[in-house]
DNA sequence: AATGAATGAGGATTCATTCAT
DNA sequence: GATGAATGAATCCTCATTCAT
């Protein structure tokens, strides 16, 4: 029944969410999935593998969000909407996206398996960043130092006014992410 | 005496580093910084205190070293100094990295005093901001903005090397920094 | 269907053999003797029923082998016959034998019934030690204190054999028999 | 404190001779022992540790009170008072010897360091049989096959008495242990 | 009859915190 | 101030047993 392994993949989210993973109790995760406690291990093994299930589902749920149409237009309206897609994504209280900032910094384990699927889950990304330089439209730069330089401010601004710790109106996200754009980009001669 | 006070907080900066604020027992702190169980009490009311002081004690570290020299050279220069400061920084697997990379992504409690004392910490880069600002070379962004697309990517690009994820040589890593000093840059007719 | 009955009963065996009794789970028994869980509980009460009947069963087994061709030759003949199938069947590392060794010395429970079985079970062995009484040609012991000093030693050195503590060969194995049959008659006067 | 380790250490003992192995939990030694669980794992790494040392300290004791004054007289005398004392200690309802029955036919696991100490512990009577067998008093037979064949029955009787399966009066034991003796000797010419 | 998913009590173990010395 | 033994609540996980299908 998927049905109740997905539950508990919910009710995890929730309580990662809500409390960070060491916050993360299989009871309360049984509770919370209105299952018996029990029931978890009838579909993950231990709590590091409902994690790790977890952070694949959460990863998969990203990307799916953040690069649908990533196929659509010119480069650069291309690269806008993925910018977009993830400033808005990283805006939300959403669980799926609580939860997935909490597994960005873990100490290094398992982590051999989480990025191959990441690579996988981004490659759509990866390859826009390799199609702007073929044509030398991008800065000569590894994909990862062009994702850096480029989208992680999308994140890092979201959060931040998840975070109530800033007011960004539309104009200052629209220049931010202009700026990312063009901070890759090789300058032509006349215009930039 | 301070010098256990410090002891106890290098002592869970260490196994922090090492095994993720999940991994963090007090009596593994104890050891480690071989005092008693119950001595750490005399210093901190309970763990979380511990946790919270380590924290501003880390912040205060990181500040320190990136910030050096902060008020030296041009604008551009003193921007440029910071950023390889915080990539080098953040390339480093000293404790006080690794934990500091630990606290980052928490889920959002206790933080109104972890962001006031964050704010004065980096107030310096800060000025930076509002001064290029002033002085009309730099987008009108909040700072913090600023922050996000210049500042970010340098932490990003340290991390994924720190992982073994890539290997940026010099020249890129120049390369990249002078990508996000021009991305906040207002550019001048003549050049860019 | 006995079939199914006795599927069970035979993973039980073997379960017990390998991990001992509390290696014993009932999903365990399921999944080696190819039913649901939930079948087992057609066949038997619960699991202190399950032990009970395998049980009753190994001592079945273990008798029917001991006693084979009991009653056929001398006194001396059967003793000796019996003797050496003991120790035969101790040797061996069978789940029969091997569960069998983890029952004997449980804490008394239950252990009327199966003290009645035992009885019964080993009459043959019994009307051996009464007829030799009778003949007055061994020693006036009460026939539970004949089979200790008679019988006992042949599992026991089997035991050891098996666990590899000693090897002993044909020849220690027939004196040891042999000894053991005459520790227990009356010695005529001109022989011994 | 060596109070609170031995303190736990007999009430595993009572727990086990009530119930069986199976039936010791942590909480239930807890109990018995007026400790709190956690303080168990002070002194014991955990519940397999318990055990072990358990075992080790009932086989220390088991033959400290078999072997005493083993060294005093003939051969025959110190055969026959280890044999009386051997019996004596297993007709006992002490949760040592309770408990004692119960390890020795565990599943094969951990027994060498076991074994070890078993053979040092019971050196005494390992070194009375070779002295028999210099002699050439004794059957030349392997010490461990002695033990079995003049040993194991006074623990069988005993066994069973302690089952109340049957009752033996002194006449009975003395011959029984008389029968023992004789049972490993070499006859003389004369007598046997 | 048979299944096997689901249950939840119970078990081993850890760990923040206290307190007598 | 300092110690570290002791505590016991809380955690993860197992497993006998039930019951809807």
């Amino acid at each position: 029944m998927r049905n109740k392994h997905d539950r508990i993949l919910r009710a995890a989210e929730k309580i990662i969410a809500a409390g960070g993973i060491q916050g993360l109790s299989m009871q309360q995760v049984a509770k919370e999935a209105e299952v018996a406690a029990g029931t978890i291990y009838r579909y993950f093994k231990d709590k590091d593998e409902l994690v790790l299930e977890l952070r694949k589902d959460v990863l998969a749920h990203v990307a799916a969000s953040v690069l649908a149409d990533h196929d659509v237009g010119t480069l650069e309206q291309r690269f806008k909407r993925i910018w977009m897609k993830m400033h808005d994504f990283g805006k939300q209280r959403s669980p799926t996206n609580l939860s997935y900032e909490q597994y960005a910094h873990l100490p290094e384990s398992n982590t051999e398996e989480i990025r191959a699927i990441e690579m996988k889950l981004f490659e759509p990304l990866h390859r826009l960043f390799e199609q702007g330089l073929e044509q030398k439209l991008i800065q000569p730069l590894h994909p990862r130092a062009l994702y850096a330089i480029s989208m992680e401010p999308a994140m890092a601004m979201a959060r931040a006014m998840r975070r109530g710790l800033v007011e960004y109106d539309q104009k200052e996200i629209t220049l931010a992410c202009d700026l990312c754009w063009r901070a890759i980009l090789i300058p032509t001669t006349q215009t930039n």
